[in-house]
DNA sequence: AAACACATCAACCGCCAATGA
DNA sequence: GTCATTGGCGGTTGATGTGTT
């Protein structure tokens, strides 16, 4: 290691120039990479990242050490287990924001915006796929506002109010507790999210500091939990979409009710409520989700085996009741 | 057991805005 | 005011792990 006395932290440019000649390693990390980084910033803190990786005697380019750094080694980073009340902030947020990444990490600490963006891009973007429809289509963001997102809810709750073991697809590593007060407080509690309650919904919801106001998913208006690493529904890192892991049983009604709420409304959907049927008239193969529900639930594994779904059965065949299709 | 397909995620790339000389 | 450098961001890629046939 060689992180003693390299004062120059705004070395001349001809010096980093001469840097960049130099063979610099790319690629994985190593043990010895990370430790020395590691032991650099800590004796010298953060500084001009070109520097650092040079008076850390690092063959890393400056961006390659911030990029490890706040990715992967910085202490408070968290990684893997995107519990169910992140999901739905994701979600949240990136229909209000798009793909500001950085900016949606900025509302779930400790998550870095690399990690949220392959969480979106290896499960959300994954069901758009599979509803044949863009991931930036109004279809496919209302389709998570007014399906996706109350499921998730549903989840949240049932997780927040019900043993682990009935916790649905994720109950083998859900983490479930009623409390909703502690004084180990998570970031994302109080301080960044509020919201007001009417439907005993818990949600996480962000705040941006602009003056918050409630989200409402369909018709069904959140509340936000005290939320913390031990009450969080978490989900573990597997190959299932937590996001949409819809297929629910126990909490079917509550989406029924939704749509047939609106539907006493307006003999339809309302205009508030952007028309699912909208969605499907661009080609969302029917058939094809059923024939896929099918294979989950004739698997007979119990909830793991089919949470990647998307939408439970009984949405499908409301929806194709609702716009016979 | 091997081959293949798919999912995940760490790391890189290119662009752009901010900063400083 | 101009230019070079840096840091930050979003997009993309490739290696690795995992599941399936």
């Amino acid at each position: 290691m060689n992180s003693n006395n390299c004062v120059e932290m705004g070395g001349s440019e001809e010096d980093d120039q001469i840097s960049m000649m130099e063979d610099l390693r790319r690629g994985p990390w190593t043990v010895e990479e990370d430790f020395t980084l590691i032991n650099y910033i800590a004796h010298h803190g953060e500084g001009r990242w070109n520097s650092l990786a040079r008076c850390a005697g690092l063959k890393r380019t400056g961006k390659s050490c911030r990029l490890r750094w706040l990715n992967y080694l910085r202490p408070d980073v968290r990684r893997g287990n995107i519990t169910l009340e992140e999901q739905l902030l994701i979600l949240e947020l990136h229909s209000r924001w798009g793909n500001r990444w950085s900016k949606i990490a900025q509302h779930l600490p400790g998550r870095t915006d690399n990690e949220i963006k392959n969480y979106w891009r290896t499960r959300v973007q994954k069901h758009a796929k599979q509803l044949k429809c863009d991931v930036n289509s109004k279809q496919f963001k209302d389709t998570m506002r007014y399906l996706w997102m109350p499921r998730l809810v549903e989840r949240i709750q049932a997780a927040a109010t019900t043993p682990a073991t009935t916790g649905g697809s994720s109950s083998s590593t859900t983490t479930t507790t009623s409390t909703t007060t502690t004084t180990n407080s998570y970031p994302l509690n109080q301080t960044n999210m509020d919201c007001i309650v009417t439907s005993q919904l818990v949600v996480p919801h962000a705040n941006n500091n602009t003056g918050n106001t409630c989200s409402n998913y369909g018709n069904t208006q959140m509340i936000t939990p005290s939320y913390t690493p031990e009450n969080s529904s978490t989900t573990a890192v597997s190959p299932v979409s937590d996001l949409t892991d819809c297929y629910y049983p126990a909490n079917q009604s509550q989406n029924h009710e939704m749509f047939q709420h609106n539907n006493a409304i307006n003999g339809g959907f309302t205009d508030a409520l952007i028309s699912p049927a909208g969605y499907f008239n661009q080609g969302i193969d029917f058939q094809a989700m059923v024939e896929q529900n099918n294979q989950w639930t004739d698997g007979g594994n119990g909830g793991d085996d089919f949470s990647d779904n998307l939408w439970n059965v009984e949405d499908i065949w409301f929806l194709k009741q609702q716009f016979n299709m």
